[in-house]
DNA sequence: CGAAAAAGTGACAACGCTGTCAGCGACGGC
DNA sequence: GCCGTCGCTGACAGCGTTGTCACTTTTTCG
């Protein structure tokens, strides 16, 4: 068999020049087919024989060959690229990152199955200035599909940006809002409903919230939530015992501060996400109250710090790395097959029960 | 001014075609040029005159035409791509996250400047094929350089098969083994010296340390400064006020248990990181302990947990955002050079007081 | 003032793939 | 036995840039 290289000449100059990748056209000699049927065989096309396939399987392991990213993204009008654009955590005062990560490690595992790269993008939404800078990043990087995570999928400027530049996306957790694109959620009303009726259960009547961030729609339907598992549970809903929040561990501070310093103040504190729980909680040491023996407190999407905090928390578990996942693997089937998504799916949440609530 | 466009046989068969696209091609026929003067425009080349980049970037602008990254990455045999590749949060119980948010930040600005996109790889140490799975993400991705944060940037076995797939790479924040790459690092040693002359002069003489993960050098460092703290402040270093942890939230804890139960227990403890600080502060809380009245705690990295404990924590503010930043710049510039690295970097860390830490 | 060097520009061939289309043989139906 | 269909394969033209080299014009300097 003729190994013959082909081109050898520069590498006898060089001292120790690397081993220069194979290309398709050498994977192509080797097997005895065209390139053509090579590129059929490493895209998993339909019509080559087994023979045929075997024979380029062997070529390309023997070369070790690697297809080129850049020459079949140009070829094919991809970039085999997904962005996760999410509010930029250093923008806040304590930035929480758990959310992030949960989050990038769903979309990436989603994106090697397929073998696509995932690009992050965080987006500063106090800027005034945050469309112009996601529009410029998809031009830029021209991911073929981009997943919008809350509170940004819920921002009309932002989905305005993003429409204007014609690439797929998908949004992930937002709340509402009736837009037409696909949108990957969680049961966030019926389950925030679940963890009311269970706190009600442990004897607590007078059970205060938390409200999150006035733009993350999908923390305002944990509030309904709440009320819906009040109503359930026969408790009335009293407006003295909401406290709106921005989904920060500071405002979970204050606003545990404020309510447990109302003239009856409630036992049990369900805050929409688990960094304001976390305030909740410091607010209780400082306060000199005992979790759960004098206040129960619960949380919301079962991030790192939720098992951090002491008492551990209890909270309720959001799959957000299932949920990026999906969203991910939505896009890139939409992207092969040239279709646009719609809809909504729902990926459903499910209560852990940590140390932080207890019997009234 | 001719305007007329170059192929619109087509959209007049579809509804709404998003508008194509502008080529180089396109730019270069409406500003009067060849396509190699506009590509000399676009990439800041030199030899081109001002009435002629005018002309370029008015027909860029015109038209908002961008450069096709695949287009120019095949030609030009870059990917315009970084790696950053971290230890894998999701292997951990409580994944802890700030750290390597902070990383992702810095590199991404890096990036952003040099028009790079910037690929994150979590790689799971204590898989056995850990070396084939990055050496399978750099042929598959092609990067054209990668961030190797700690601690893999000290494990020998991922030297070699990054080594093997012949791209630059950087090592991020390691702590010693002479390797030949370049590194980016933080005065450990020294800035561990400095906390621990600092609790020496609140009056300790009993300062207890709680030790890294075992594969993390840069926080090996730490455990030397902190000794030569103890001998420049006429304190005698101890064995048993020293426990070794594994940089987890769970080994702090542990470990101030383990030490606050001696016959005399330290009435500070200074640990190499801040999880593990943030475990400290909750032994000492299970223990009835109050801080800093009782004990005083130090950490070390600044991550956002240091701000969400309470007592907020004593650390030494390591820019990590930074180190991350100029690794990337470094290799990228690397790159256009065409040279390799090597040599070391340091970016200093400084002492950050909160409340956690108080005189005996 | 003339030669050499530098500045400015363009023609054209890569770069390593995929898409399109055409060709060929095997097979099935009538 | 003929035609239409299907499975399999290859030739070849792009995809939108950059690199190389050659060419013309301007500047520099002895």
């Amino acid at each position: 068999m003729d190994l013959g290289p082909s081109s050898q000449g520069i590498y006898a100059m060089t001292a120790k020049m690397p081993p220069a990748r194979a290309t398709i056209t050498e994977v192509a000699r080797q097997a005895g087919v065209s390139i053509k049927t090579v590129s059929r065989v490493i895209n998993w096309e339909p019509n080559v024989s087994e023979a045929t396939r075997a024979k380029v399987d062997n070529a390309i392991a023997r070369l070790n060959y690697r297809p080129s990213q850049s020459a079949r993204n140009l070829a094919s009008h991809k970039s085999r690229l997904i962005a996760l654009v999410f509010d930029d955590p250093s923008a806040y005062e304590i930035p929480s990152s758990g959310y992030i990560i949960m989050m990038q490690l769903g979309a990436l595992r989603a994106c090697q199955l397929a073998g696509y790269d995932l690009l992050i993008h965080p987006c500063n939404l106090k800027s005034r200035r945050v469309g112009a800078e996601l529009r410029a990043m998809v031009e830029h990087s021209r991911p073929d599909g981009v997943v919008l995570a809350a509170p940004l999928s819920n921002v009309p400027k932002i989905i305005r940006a993003i429409r204007a530049t014609n690439v797929r996306f998908v949004r992930l957790s937002p709340g509402g809002g009736q837009v037409d694109e696909l949108a990957v959620l969680t049961n966030d009303r019926e389950i925030s409903a679940e963890m009311t009726r269970y706190l009600a259960s442990l004897g607590h009547r007078r059970i205060g919230f938390i409200e999150g961030h006035p733009m993350h729609k999908a923390v305002a339907n944990r509030y309904l939530g709440y009320r819906d598992g009040l109503k359930q549970s026969g408790l009335v809903y009293q407006a003295e015992w909401v406290f709106a929040g921005d989904n920060s561990f500071q405002s979970g501070e204050a606003g545990a501060t404020f309510l447990l310093r109302r003239h009856k103040p409630p036992t049990a504190i369900f805050a929409a996400n688990d960094d304001m729980a976390a305030g909740v909680i410091r607010a209780a040491d400082r306060l000199g109250l005992k979790i759960p023996g004098e206040l129960s407190v619960a949380g919301f999407d079962d991030v790192a710090l939720a098992r951090l905090v002491y008492p551990a928390l209890t909270t309720i578990r959001q799959p957000l790395g299932v949920m990026a996942g999906r969203a991910v693997s939505e896009l890139i089937s939409a992207v092969s097959a040239g279709v646009e998504l719609h809809g909504s799916i729902v990926v459903p949440a499910e209560l852990q029960i940590r140390e932080s609530t207890g019997p009234m």
